[in-house]
DNA sequence: ATAGGGTTAG
């Protein structure tokens, strides 16, 4: 983040004692560039072109190239590539080097590989390795991966030979399947110990979701690691879902002593804490970024607490960091704006929209997301509807398949389920998953077998290993006493292998984490749970008996009286909360998958026979459970 | 002087 910045240009040596050497146009050019300082670039860059300065030679013409790329000038490309060429500094390595990758990063790169072809059948090895390293990573850049290995097959086939630079431009963005094949060659020449490429292949294996292979290259890396190469394992980890094991690595890296978690480390590791819940661990960090005051300015760092905060169900301490932030990213942004969502405050979660916009930043398809889903949570169809028509015509933005799943969402809760399937048959893009998965969710809300079939043979096509799916079906199955249905799913799932998850919830007391499994004994207070769980459901059943309008509710809701098995995770978690919290405290769960209905109802009136604040966070939103209702309106 | 590794939000 902290750079040193060059000295601002001094009016003094403006013209009498301007750069006269290559040297100085070159470091301060640079030196500009990288500072970001481009309007000091452009009228350095005029300058020398101006009498009594001597016309750009080899030694400052790609310094010069790579400020008009920086400052996406074509034209001023243009013009230095005929300096090169009248000058005849064109076999320059540098300087060829320099305008391939110019044009690279203008998007000209037919202007490139043009160029690449003059000078090919002429040009030195020594030359030609670079200029392909440029072509290469120019392509890559511009994710054309294919086109980038063919380079790298061609500049094999000319016995040209490669070097780390140009693993470093091809791994990011090759295809999952070049990974070993490109490791293999790394292993050949051996590259694959030098630190930059062992942390770029590390990360290709985490991105091709190879998890393991990333951490095979992890181990053989020598101790001690650098924080970077943690670093790549940490995010690989945490992009593939894995937060259990990004945790586990955190606490390996602070017990090897090698290195200090950085900035980096931390954002990686919060994102994890956010997605299990694991408030007290986010809080430890937390505090740890407190301590050090080079940290207190960091903008992921905040963005990554917003997003801990609200995810652990505190949206008061997301506000407060929000509000306290002196600079703020659409990322922040998004996530207060997420965070009022799942929380189900829509209205605020749309004014924060709406002040975001006024403040003059532009959306992303990431904060149409957020807001949408803010929506359908909040059960604002409307006001979803009239967002999402603005995706397109006022925001300029092309509504992917996240969008398109959120409105049928949205549609589906409320019910509107024609609505939601026409919606899906006007896509442009071709629908994913999530999309069906949406369609298939409502129908299980509003019990629509035929439909629930239809979506259900989309999706499982797209997500056939997705376990979520085949459950869902059963239940729709189950809910209509269509047996057959049910053993039909439970058939095909034994077939392919899954097994249901288990559902688990969690709640942290002083900074330990209490899980508890449904129908699970393992918990030293087993016993006080298990009689306390029974005692509240007869109270429950007592409740609802006495009450006649809550009798209706309970038959509304399931179309029997009560359930008849009790211990789903969340209740033992609740109870578990009950026994060692003191009156009047939050009891905050995290729940794996989404609560049932029958929770939901113990719960509601839990929180009013026990007068106790529940939240609970499930696999789709929060649930604040307060006096007999929840914060969700049984909208989930 | 030219080619270049890890990071946030759904």
């Amino acid at each position: 983040m902290i750079k040193r910045l060059p000295p601002p240009i001094q009016p003094s040596d403006q013209e009498e004692t301007g750069p006269t050497g290559g040297d100085s146009w070159t470091t301060r050019l640079r030196a500009l560039t990288d500072a970001g300082r481009h309007g000091e670039a452009l009228a350095l860059l005029h300058r020398m072109f101006r009498p009594p300065n001597p016309p750009p030679d080899a030694s400052t013409l790609p310094a010069a190239l790579l400020t008009a790329a920086a400052l996406s000038l074509p034209s001023a490309a243009a013009q230095l590539h005929s300096r090169a060429i009248s000058s005849g500094s064109l076999p320059d390595p540098f300087v060829l080097t320099a305008l391939l990758s110019s044009y690279s990063r203008l998007s000209l790169l037919s202007l490139a590989r043009r160029l690449f072809a003059d000078v090919f059948p002429s040009a030195p090895a020594a030359t030609l390795v670079v200029a392909f390293n440029a072509l290469i990573s120019g392509h890559a850049r511009h994710s054309l991966s294919s086109a980038a290995l063919a380079l790298f097959r061609r500049m094999r086939r000319s016995a040209l030979p490669f070097n780390a630079v140009t693993l470093l431009a091809l791994l990011p963005s090759c295809p999952h399947s070049a990974v070993p094949p490109l490791h293999a060659c790394a292993l050949r020449v051996s590259l694959a110990g030098k630190p930059s490429v062992a942390n770029c292949l590390l990360s290709a294996y985490a991105r091709a979701g190879a998890v393991d292979a990333a951490r095979q290259v992890f181990d053989e890396m020598p101790n001690p690691k650098q924080v970077i190469s943690w670093n790549a394992m940490i995010s690989g980890y945490a992009q593939n879902g894995l937060a259990p094991r990004v945790l586990d690595l955190y606490r390996e890296m602070e017990q090897s002593g090698e290195v200090e978690p950085d900035p980096v480390t931390l954002v990686g590791v919060l994102a994890s804490c956010a997605q299990l819940g694991a408030h007290s661990v986010g809080r430890r960090i937390e505090h740890y970024i407190a301590q050090n005051p080079a940290y207190g300015s960091n903008i992921y760092l905040k963005n990554a607490l917003i997003n801990l905060h609200a995810r652990c169900g505190d949206l008061g301490r997301a506000q407060d960091i929000f509000d306290m932030m002196q600079e703020r990213s659409i990322v922040s942004w998004t996530a207060m704006i997420a965070g009022y969502g799942m929380h189900g405050h829509g209205a605020a979660a749309l004014q924060l929209f709406e002040r975001m916009r006024a403040d003059g930043i532009r959306p992303d398809g990431v904060v149409m997301v957020s807001v949408l889903s803010a929506c359908s949570h909040a059960g604002m169809t409307d006001k979803g509807l009239e967002y999402f028509s603005k995706v397109e015509r006022v925001f300029g933005l092309i509504p992917g398949p996240e969008h398109y799943a959120c409105m049928v969402d949205l549609l589906g809760r409320a019910g509107r389920l024609k609505e939601a399937s026409d919606l899906i048959k006007s896509m442009a893009v071709e629908p994913d998953g999530a999309v069906w998965g949406a369609l298939l969710g409502a129908c299980k809300i509003h019990k629509n077998v035929e439909l629930g079939e239809l979506a259900f043979e989309h999706v499982i096509k797209l997500e056939p290993m997705n376990v979520g799916y085949y459950v869902l079906l059963s239940n729709i199955y189950s809910d209509a006493g269509r047996l057959d249905g049910v053993a039909r799913i439970r058939a095909m799932m034994r077939q392919r292998g899954l097994r249901k998850d288990a559902g688990c919830s969690y709640m942290e007391l002083e900074g330990s984490v209490h899980l508890f499994m449904a129908d699970d004994h393992s918990h030293p207070q087993a016993r006080r749970i298990y009689e306390m769980v029974v005692k509240l459901e007869a109270l429950v059943k007592e409740a609802c008996g006495e009450e006649e309008n809550k009798k209706d509710e309970l038959r509304n809701e399931k179309g029997k009286i009560l359930p008849q098995t009790g211990f789903h995770s969340e209740k033992l978690a609740a109870a578990f909360g009950l026994l060692n919290t003191e009156a009047g405290r939050e009891i905050v769960v995290i729940k794996n998958l989404r609560v049932c209905e029958d929770c939901h109802l113990f719960m509601k009136v839990v929180s009013d026979i026990v007068n106790r604040k529940f939240v609970v966070r499930d696999a789709s939103r929060f649930h604040h459970f307060e006096g007999g209702v929840c914060s969700c309106k049984d909208y989930w």
